[in-house]
DNA sequence: GAAGTGATGTCACTCGATGACATCACCATA
DNA sequence: TATGGTGATGTCATCGAGTGACATCACTTC
């Protein structure tokens, strides 16, 4: 894989996917995941801010996805409906790949530095959305709060379903989510 | 401030703080940090997992707080119920200091590795809620998602009144934030 | 006062990350 | 087809975070 191939990006992503799976995260330098893609540290850094980056390409245009489905919810739809819709799109995106998904969880959750940049996307999510609805008309503090349980049910369906049946269907667990979400605020 | 002077730990609390203030986290190094204790870098790390948890020590603290006051709700309180007395504790501990609390969120917020971190701190108190959630008979599910709510409202209430007058009492805030989010979800 | 103990310092090293500058492949155009 | 421009990549130097190995210091105990 010489120096001008194309698509380096691509081929970082997959070294280092690759590399995190057979060794782990931490026993993998950036200059390991370079080589492998033919290529050296600094471009990597050219490509990546930082090392744990690589794994989290994605999670802008999950974020795009979501945003729009939620700006496309009927004017009348509630917030948490419309954030509903905008856990529908993100299952559309995520619930084909279970295996890929399932093995990027297992890296993550093996690594602490991971975990964490993984919470600030999902905090991230939470701020797009929570501007998604204020756009939409609903106030500051109830947009905050309907986009924080919402990407918690996101992320608990989200875990269920990787460490699931492959079988199942991630929109399916993502609706139970939010239903259970319902009854156990409205039992009080 | 010589080698052997007693409290190590809280000296380097202090002079980080100081100097996160002063320039900025990511202006200051360990070195700095250490020099102002009357240390070296290498004693730093002694007391500090990395230059990240100096920030934090007072977190571990705050859960194990938390987790009690769960457990030391009437056994009849249901599970939002629970959690909301655990964030009363929370209220009683950090309330009482207003303006070190905003210093202190100016730090971090100002630092993408200090949010991530912070963030991590709270996605481990939820973890530790659903836990005492669980050993009150909580299923799994129902669990997880009321220690992730709870913790939501109180990331929340907790922002909302650094941010605003310093006579706000936390409690009141938090009180107000778990109310809103019963109307949120209870009127659909 | 000698031995032991725990806290600290010193040194050397690896790795992540970045700036400055050189080099390469390719393309447009004269 | 030669020439120059452009963007992607490599090379080199450097800083700071973090760690292991080992020396040193203050203090305690017998």
């Amino acid at each position: 894989m010489g120096r001008w191939e194309p698509d380096a990006s691509g081929r970082l992503r997959e070294a280092a996917m690759e590399l995190f799976l057979e060794r782990g995260y931490e026993q993998t330098t950036v200059a390991d995941i370079a080589e492998r893609a033919g290529l050296t540290a600094r471009t990597f850094f050219r490509y990546f801010a930082d090392k744990r980056e690589v794994l989290f390409g994605g999670s802008a245009i999950l974020e795009a996805r979501m945003v729009s489905a939620l700006e496309a919810a009927p004017s009348s739809a509630s917030p948490l409906d419309a954030v509903a819709a905008a856990l529908d799109a993100a299952a559309d995106m995520l619930g084909e790949r279970h295996k890929l998904s399932k093995q990027r969880q297992a890296v993550i959750a093996a690594n602490g530095e991971l975990r964490e940049r993984e919470l600030i996307k999902m905090a991230s999510l939470s701020q797009a959305l929570a501007n998604g609805l204020r756009a939409r008309g609903v106030p500051d503090s109830g947009a905050n709060l309907a986009a924080e349980t919402g990407v918690a049910v996101f992320r608990i369906a989200f875990e269920s379903w990787v460490n699931g049946p492959a079988r199942a269907k991630l929109s399916d667990v993502m609706h139970a989510s939010m239903e259970q979400l319902r009854s156990l605020t409205a039992a009080d």
